[in-house]
RNA sequence: GGCCCUAUCGUCUAACGGCUAGGACAGCGGGUUUUCAAUCCGCUAAUCGGGGUUCGAUUCCCCGUAGGGCUACCA
């Protein structure tokens, strides 16, 4: 039997860490066992469907690498549904409740809620007639491959509405049309699913279809513990693309939360995660989505990043003034990635009191920040500099690295004390008092603007 | 309210019914170091409560408690 799982997401809002992790569990456990995945937008709720949300499921679904074996849409499909329900009439299994009939149950629901409740002048508004299932009222018991063996009775179900008065069906019909007609065999979804599956179940039954094998995976919960969701400010996935997290971390991270592998290893690859996954080792418990693990994940996978690679992904978040491929970009990429969790990171550092806003203009700085706190003492920083400056001077332009610059100097930083030497060269060169080292930073800048902005340091001091 | 699901460090989690309850993130402390970061080392920190079953419960059962979900002509 080949393996069909579904991600059946609603177009209502955009693709969040939660959905995200649903459609990652089905789509692994498709691909584990060589099966299919299907992807199922439910617009049925014309109201609140969106195309835009639609796109950016798509989208998502698509950066991630999650790609889908087919591709539906409920709204295409009313065809089908129709005729299910028709069938469904013929056979008894549904029937058409005539507007007396629905004025008489809202009557009855808000009789049996008033009694408890202080304002029951609620008014009943007329109603249309609707298609409800006729409820055999029976125990449903289903084995959940996470949960096990979980049963309700129906009874309390009642006759539940299955098409809206403009003869639309609704979410429990057509998710197991759906699900029927496009074999599913493996329905893995939410945990709030749950108390859904036994009307479900019902359903398959009346059109005589197989159930197919459940598994519903604990929520993915925000800080407060609530579920996460679109209203409550869970962060699209693509915007988390937009900060600048590379989506194997984001993969990673989610595969890890709700599943474990057998061992301690957490740094796993898409291909790790297919072959080392399995149902049974699904959490039964919500999890908080902790945005400081993710970054440390983010951190491990851009130290892999070949430097193609990385400097491919950094590009979007250079200020333009960098010409990409040029030698100041080639020796700012290993700087970058020494000190970036998340690419956006790179925007703060070229800001105003970023890092690396030295590379394009010094700021103004006071004399006394160029003495080094553990001795501050102007002549011999004067003098430092003014030996650095000549060691530096003999440099070819051409050959002005890091590598080199550190090598002119370095024997006279070793003789009179790297602090009392490297601070002051540090703040004449950068004016900040964070920053890459000075060998690095002159690099960025070149031997002309290195020898000036020493020069400027100079005069400051004597002053 | 009714029905259902769940419960191990702050967070994510590991532990055939049997070592001192293990790992990771965060936090804290330290090493390295010319700053910041990175990195390395170390430390703090948990089995929700009460009953059973058992020679022995994190683990199995029951009762509480807490949290979550569903309870629509939303999905």
């Amino acid at each position: 039997m080949t393996v069909i799982t579904r991600f059946a997401p609603s177009p209502t809002g955009y693709f969040h860490a939660g959905s995200y992790r649903t459609a990652l569990f089905s789509w692994i456990y498709a691909r584990q066992n060589k099966g299919k995945f299907i992807l199922r937008i439910e617009d049925t709720d014309k109201e609140r469907s969106k195309k835009e949300y639609e796109e950016n499921i798509v989208d998502s679904l698509k950066w991630l690498g999650l790609e889908y074996d087919e591709f539906y849409r409920q709204s295409d499909r009313t065809d089908i549904y129709m005729r299910y329900i028709k069938q469904m009439v013929a056979s008894g299994h549904a029937y058409i409740s005539t507007p007396e009939q629905e004025l008489k149950i809202s009557q009855d629901l808000a009789r049996a809620s008033g009694k408890n409740s202080k304002n029951s002048t609620e008014t009943i508004q007329p109603r249309s007639s609707v298609i409800r299932f006729k409820n055999p009222n029976k125990k449903i018991v289903f084995n959940d491959s996470i949960r096990g063996r979980i049963e309700f009775d129906t009874t309390e179900l009642g006759d539940f509405v299955i098409a809206k008065s403009e003869g639309e069906p609704v979410f429990h019909l057509v998710v197991v049309i759906d699900d029927h007609e496009m074999g599913i065999t493996h329905i893995i979804r939410g945990e709030d699913h749950i108390s859904n599956t036994p009307r479900q179940i019902l359903i398959f039954e009346a059109i005589g279809a197989p159930i197919p094998q459940y598994a519903h995976i604990p929520l993915l919960l925000s800080a407060d513990r609530s579920k996460l969701s679109k209203r409550r400010g869970a962060v699209p996935v693509s915007e988390y693309r937009s900060r600048g997290y590379l989506k194997e971390a984001l993969i990673n991270y989610l595969a890890l939360l709700g599943w474990h592998p057998s061992d301690d290893k957490e740094i796993l690859s898409v291909e790790e995660i297919i072959s080392s996954f399995s149902l049974d080792r699904v959490q039964k418990s919500g999890a908080i989505f902790d945005e400081e693990k993710l970054k440390w994940f983010n951190r491990q996978y851009i130290t892999k990043l070949a430097d193609a690679d990385f400097a491919e992904h950094a590009r979007p978040f250079l200020p333009e003034w960098i010409v990409p491929k040029s030698d100041t970009f080639n020796k700012l990429i290993p700087v970058l990635r020494d000190k970036i969790v998340i690419f956006s990171d790179i925007s703060a550092m070229f800001s105003a009191n970023g890092e690396l806003a030295f590379v394009k203009q010094i700021n103004d700085y006071s004399k006394d920040s160029l003495l080094w706190k553990k001795n501050p003492n102007a002549d011999q920083a004067s003098k430092h500099l003014a030996e650095i400056r000549g060691l530096l001077k003999m440099l070819a332009n051409d050959s002005f690295t890091a590598e080199t610059t550190k090598q002119a100097v370095w024997p006279y930083v070793e003789a009179n004390g790297k602090g009392d030497v490297l601070w002051p060269l540090r703040m004449a060169i950068t004016g900040q008092d964070k920053s890459p080292d000075p060998f690095v930073s002159s690099a960025l800048i070149g031997k002309d603007e290195v020898l000036r902005r020493i020069d400027t340091a100079l005069g400051k001091l004597k002053s």
